[in-house]
DNA sequence: CTGAAAGCGCTTACAG
DNA sequence: CTGAAAGCGCTTACAG
């Protein structure tokens, strides 16, 4: 039961109450400068008085914008896209504007649906925060609305701006903190065929041919292989891994303890992305951390930006590496490489 | 840059281009009955061919609704928080409603500042998912809109609907648990001051009193006490407890293997609220469920009956055992009771 | 500084 | 089945 007593108040009970017309109640209430003191005052105490609030859909209709963005997120529960969120709200807080969450429950289907539900607000702008969504929807979304992808899809279209992590040098940052550890046998543990993940493998193999580890260079599939083999002491078993993600690395300890490999004693674990997980598990996860915050809020700026005059941006930020516990230095005598 | 060619199509447009009436082409897009199906069909073509889409501002403003909710949550970053979300989503999906997701970031003010950036949107009703949320708050936005509370505050005002899980069975659950693997000096660590909290603690307290164990009854403030007393094994200290929530089972068994006390070995811990994080740490953590979605579910549908007849209700879920490896059975001997 | 008027794009009776 | 008209609550020129 809410106490709403007949009808909400409009502009007009307001310009009769306070006995000016309604265009004079539609100036003040905006606060437009042309407006006497005095009389802005007694239209605005009217207006509380009669507990007016301004009408958004007949303010959106004639203005044709809504003063809101969707933002569409692969997944609520990540860490990683709920401060991209939050940077975009900050934003948008800035310039006045709402933000509308939508999830993916990292579902391309559910994506989709979500987005093609959240549009019947009448969004002003899109912000994609998933390597779920594939460039045609992308594509598609853009031709509607201004659009700004955070992350690294494939083949962005025109018409899209972007914001995204270098993933290149987060990779070299991990790679060469373990190397400096003095550690040779690296391994890698691949994420999805996502663009961000295969940019942080083949990151992995240049700058392990870089450093002149190429015969090292060793990308294994599952946890469970690279676990067996360092628990059987194989020979040329890896000292240390970098993970694709924070989320491999995490699971990747779960099976290692689990079989009795202690880490970071017999092998150094790396990840990618500084979700809260990398700090909470045991031993705390050495990773590269993006600076998602920056990022939600240059996306948001862009869209704005995109919606006064048109332009569309690529812009790459810089990833740093984040020291904890899952890795530390080398201590059996390492092969020479 | 988006591909719109001018301004987007309107009704207006269709009908000219179908050869029909304004009026019509709103009743066929509308899918009303009334229309003969081949001039449906010739009309729906037209709008595709067009690529028109209904305004939704202009919808609203003459329906007076928006077909959208918003659901408010404390802490996107809680896995309880979006289960609930998501069975509001998939509720409202039946219903025909768009929700958009507010996020409090676990504090008042913001929470309180989201909420009113969304009312910006014009939605139908509001669901809040929040012990931030004091009854003041609650109170002013239920005066406003249906509105619906996920979770149990102190004084619910008039007007507002509730659906809640019955924290009193749930803790129940969890002590009888730990009593039938033979534990007797168990403990409880509290959590907030919140209704929720404060029902669990009472309800801990009141089970065990049930049971013959009033004298075990030890609310201890901090993890770190509980965990002292158990490595200096001083011999009145607790072999089991229950948690208040998770989040404080995470961090009990994080300073235990610390301080090198070995869960469930030496001291069994049960959580409540069956976290992500609770099965993910090792060891995975016997919890108490509540039927989160279901709960989303149930605030959704209870605000649709709302705005069709104003109904109020106050529904309480039933919560469920999860048994994971943070707890087994007593070693030692107790002493008996 | 202030008021009368048109119009945003739709839906809803109301006549035919 | 179909069309002409009013109206949802605002903003925006346009006159005074």
């Amino acid at each position: 039961m809410n106490t709403q007593t007949g009808r909400r108040p409009t502009i007009l009970d307001v310009a009769a109450a306070a006995g000016v017309s309604k265009s004079l109640v539609s100036l003040a209430v905006r606060g437009d400068p042309g407006v006497r003191a005095e009389t802005r005052a007694r239209i605005l105490d009217t207006a509380d008085r009669l507990g007016y609030r301004s009408n958004p859909w007949a303010r959106s209709l004639v203005r044709g914008r809504s003063q809101s963005v969707v933002v569409l997120v692969d997944d609520l529960r990540s860490g990683y896209h709920t401060d991209v969120v939050h940077g975009v709200e900050d934003a948008a807080e800035e310039n006045g504007m709402a933000v509308v969450i939508g999830d993916g429950r990292r579902d391309r289907g559910a994506l989709r649906g979500r987005l093609e539900r959240l549009m019947s607000l009448g969004p002003d702008g899109i912000v994609i925060v998933s390597g779920q969504a594939d460039s045609a929807m992308i594509g598609e979304f853009a031709a509607r609305l201004p659009l700004v992808v955070v992350g690294r899809p494939v083949d962005l279209p025109d018409g899209a701006g972007q914001v995204s992590n270098d993933d290149r040098m987060g990779m070299r940052l991990a790679v060469h903190h373990l190397v400096a550890l003095g550690h040779r046998r690296i391994a890698h543990l691949p994420g999805s065929p996502r663009p961000a993940a295969v940019a942080r493998r083949e990151s992995y193999e240049r700058t392990m041919a870089e450093l002149g580890l190429g015969a090292h260079v060793r990308v294994i599939p599952t946890a469970t292989e690279l676990v067996d083999a360092v628990a059987a002491g194989e020979a040329d078993a890896a000292t240390a891994v970098c993970c694709a993600n924070d989320r491999i690395a995490v699971d990747l300890i779960g099976r290692a303890v689990d079989a009795g490999v202690d880490v970071p004693g017999r092998l150094s674990v790396a990840g990618y992305d500084n979700l809260d997980l990398a700090a909470q598990v045991r031993p705390a996860i050495t990773t590269v951390d993006q600076p998602r915050r920056a990022m939600g809020a240059l996306a948001l700026r862009q869209l704005a930006d995109m919606l006064a005059d048109g332009e569309t941006r690529r812009e790459v930020v810089t990833p740093t590496l984040v020291l904890r516990d899952s890795t530390s230095p080398l201590v059996e005598d390492p092969p020479i490489a």
